[in-house]
DNA sequence: ATCCTCCGTGGAACCGGTTCCATTCAGCTG
DNA sequence: CAGCTGAATGGAACCGGTTCCACGGAGGAT
């Protein structure tokens, strides 16, 4: 009662007489410790309520029982589902995880550079960020554990997908119901990593679709392909572009289901149906898919992350990770949004439904209804 | 070249004909320190490529420079909007941050009683996970800084909101455009902390909507309230129990967005035009409502987490936090989802729209349209 | 009875910083 | 020129564990 410190192992091990390396011994469940000894060390731990600094011990151990976990913009639901991926089995295997959001390339540059810095964690987990050969080498001077998921990187266990493969299932999936006009909706990529963060997927997703379109006999129309800044923002407008043609397509692949959400405002906005209409396949599979009945192409998101936490436990173990790459199975799911072309939706008596508005800044406009 | 062990302070020290003390106060930018001196430290930190040790100095000087985020199924929207609130804050602040995702109450159990333990963190941040008295007491014991976000504890600084009112807003909002019959569907509270995290919010509104009809001269009527566990899936069964009455309810207000979208896809698969036939607020304003249209009782979420880490970074200055009860604003968003009662929707030639299958399991099912 | 093992244990050295105290020395005062 | 002040610096003590080595003693083998 006297002292507000908190009891360190010096002070257990003088209360319950024995040394400082029998405390230890007990605390970490060493064998060879006398029954007696143990109880009456474990006592005194109860009643000074002696916990062990987990400082302390990761200094003298060398080993933090810590991972970092790199993730772009926490706000895209894909990244969400990763990470809850990984701390499930980060959790589930003992390691606390400290969560590094990145929404700059200077923000991944301090994290990148400071993470291999002695003594913070002892792995890293970098999820949809390319990587620069300087970030890379750093990992590997301080040989610090790195494991990427949703990125490719030489020399590092990845754990991925076919960006190329999925591209073209989603464009088979259209062909297949009939469609001949495609539309592309993705992001313009920018490969400068200095000044961007640089996803680069939304093209490999593109050229899937060239192939595809290619393998079919018909070459992409150039005109039917619009890449811009990510967001459904702009796949909307540029929905309302391709929509607004003389020649509109009959079918739209967006690069990504965030995009695919445009796609389904901006048919909905121009009084376009879908699928009636227009077919509309994403990618990704958020679990907003669901609800929005969009077909897409799936990736296992949430089990992505968990793999990348396997990995990194295994290399932390000091096992070899076997294949460096290791690439996750795509499905097109089929739900509402995709049929043949020309046809009515499935269901006619669908009824008219709630409009939705977008739009950002929509506030509190408090008209009351005019009727009683 | 020859060690390929990292280089250490000592080792700095050494290489630059300096003490220890010196490297340090180089280091950390202290005064005192001749500018020909921290030069010639700072060419050998280079060229040794040392880094300090973040465990070293941590335990040395008694403070981590890292904060526990503790948080209940990552999964839901409205807990990562809180949570990257919270980081960007903390990242600003020059916090790391350790996320520990709770399923379970055991989970909880374990993080609250490991985390006011010595040495792993500085503070930590709870969110909308009601803490057990125990819990309290062994921060105060450890007298380690705790913050709450969206739950409410004696004596221990929390930003909430007062659902109470926002379920009158919502109700009152209803009320306004001309409803008598208006439905609540929300979550069964199970106040045992032991078997279930216990979250009380949906009760607190639904006692605000109480009140404002009991305000607006109608008490509520007990057949059109619906509780059970949380999820659009128990919300879409109880809808589709309520548009069956032979006295259906003109609008609804689910006690979350989440629940609403399970209204919505009830009244979708019905065939209820919404708004035209009933009308639906949710509540939180999770960044999906504004896509679904969907009017709400909106709640400042990533600001909650911003000001709960802005709030822990002044206690671990040793600032005193004013009011232990900061309150955040409420305020009605309308969007298309809300209209008086019997009222066409606001866009007569809205489209047909794609359906929406929100059940979980739904694979690639390979019906056409039948028509063209 | 003697020697050898091996178990249980104490405690020093160490992990890699920070901090404070003592010391040196340059520059200024009288 | 002695004395004083204060800036720059070296380094021991410390943060709180882990680990390894050395040692005492009990029990088994010969």
């Amino acid at each position: 009662m006297r002292s507000s410190r908190r009891a360190n192992i010096a002070d257990v091990a003088a209360a319950s007489g024995v040394g400082v390396g029998t405390v230890s011994r007990v605390i970490n469940g060493a064998a060879n410790v006398r029954e007696a000894t143990r109880l009456k060390v474990l006592a005194v731990v109860e009643q000074l309520g002696y916990q062990p600094s987990h400082l302390a011990s990761a200094l003298a151990r060398g080993t933090t029982r810590t991972v970092a976990i790199v993730v772009p913009h926490l706000t895209a639901p894909s990244v969400v589902e990763r990470l809850a991926g990984a701390l499930t089995v980060l959790n589930a295997e003992g390691y606390e995880t400290v969560v590094c959001s990145v929404d700059s390339p200077a923000q991944r540059d301090h994290f990148l550079s400071s993470l291999p810095g002695r003594h913070r964690t002892d792995g890293v987990i970098v999820m949809s960020l390319p990587l620069r050969s300087g970030h890379v080498a750093a990992f590997r001077r301080a040989s610090a554990p790195l494991v990427t998921v949703d990125v490719s990187v030489r020399g590092v266990p990845h754990t991925v997908i076919d960006d190329r493969a999925g591209g073209r299932l989603a464009t088979e999936h259209l062909l297949a119901l009939g469609h001949a006009r495609i539309g592309f909706i993705g992001d313009r990529v920018r490969r400068n990593t200095a000044t961007s963060l640089g996803f680069t997927a939304s093209d490999r997703r593109q050229e899937g679709y060239r192939r595809a379109l290619g393998a079919a006999g018909a070459a992409a129309d150039q005109e039917l392909i619009r890449v811009g800044p990510h967001g459904p923002a702009h796949a909307e407008a540029f929905t309302t572009e391709l929509l607004g043609r003389p020649d509109p397509p009959t079918a739209i692949f967006a690069a990504s289901d965030t995009q695919a959400m445009g796609v389904l405002a901006a048919a909905d906005r121009l009084g376009v149906a879908v699928p009636g209409q227009l077919s509309v396949i994403g990618f990704d599979d958020i679990s907003l898919a669901a609800w929005a009945g969009l077909s897409t192409v799936r990736q296992p998101l949430e089990e992505s992350g968990a793999e990348g936490a396997r990995r990194l436990c295994a290399l932390l173990r000091g096992e070899q990770v076997k294949p460096l790459r290791q690439l996750l199975a795509l499905t097109v799911v089929q739900r509402g949004s995709t049929t043949g072309p020309g046809r009515a939706a499935a269901r006619p008596e669908v009824p008219a439904v709630r409009q939705a508005l977008p739009q950002p800044a929509d506030s509190k406009s408090d008209r009351a209804g005019d009727r009683s």
